[in-house]
DNA sequence: CGGGATCCGGCTCGATACTG
DNA sequence: CAGTATCGAGCCGGATCCCG
């Protein structure tokens, strides 16, 4: 029998960095398709769709259809997309104490 | 020119989900190869040696073998693996709070 | 503009066998 | 016990073309 394991859970949510990286452009606000893929350096089509994709499903990201011409798509942090800050903010304040190139 | 970013930072050493099984297993005490090996349920060996190697490279992990037959190495925790409990916490903290089989 | 569909190379990973 | 070596499958991700 498997027991519930809350940072197994978690990790289940964070399947990439590609997440946790989405998640923090939108934490500023929301975003659309093509302003994502400028922000995220290095990320393809591809794999910005698919990572959007489970974010919904996932209930973390809200995809907001606009019926116009040309198509317009916004995406923002649910609230349990929010949620997630705190893991971000500590994640990037150990960035912030470990780095090593700071006074380089 | 690229700007230093906390965040893909902390990234860079979170490489995948067995780094954080990995380290939350040391968290809570040195452990031999074949400890972790059990304990980190589904990770195969030549993974697991993988990312060990890789925490070992990174100064997350201590690696201590002991010259005697049959061999021993005890793996556990440097300073700086210990400095990313609270990253570890918290993540586990939003599992917790956000598991939606606790009351089933 | 915001994707979907497809092709395809590379790397990851699992399984197995072997070693000091 | 704690790995290394090898092989092979599979998935990930990039590039390209296409459509509403």
């Amino acid at each position: 029998m498997e027991e519930f394991c809350p940072l197994e859970y978690t990790l289940s949510f964070i399947k990439s960095k590609w997440i946790i990286l989405i998640i923090r452009e939108l934490s500023f606000g929301k975003l659309r398709f093509n302003e994502l893929e400028k922000k995220i350096n290095g990320i393809s089509q591809k794999v910005l769709t698919a990572n959007l994709r489970f974010l919904e499903e996932n209930d973390l990201v809200y995809r907001k259809v606009y019926p116009v011409v040309p198509p317009k798509v916004e995406y923002s942090l649910t609230e349990l997309g929010k949620s997630l800050e705190p893991v971000l903010k500590q994640m990037t304040e150990w960035g912030i104490a470990n780095n090593k190139n700071k006074s380089s």
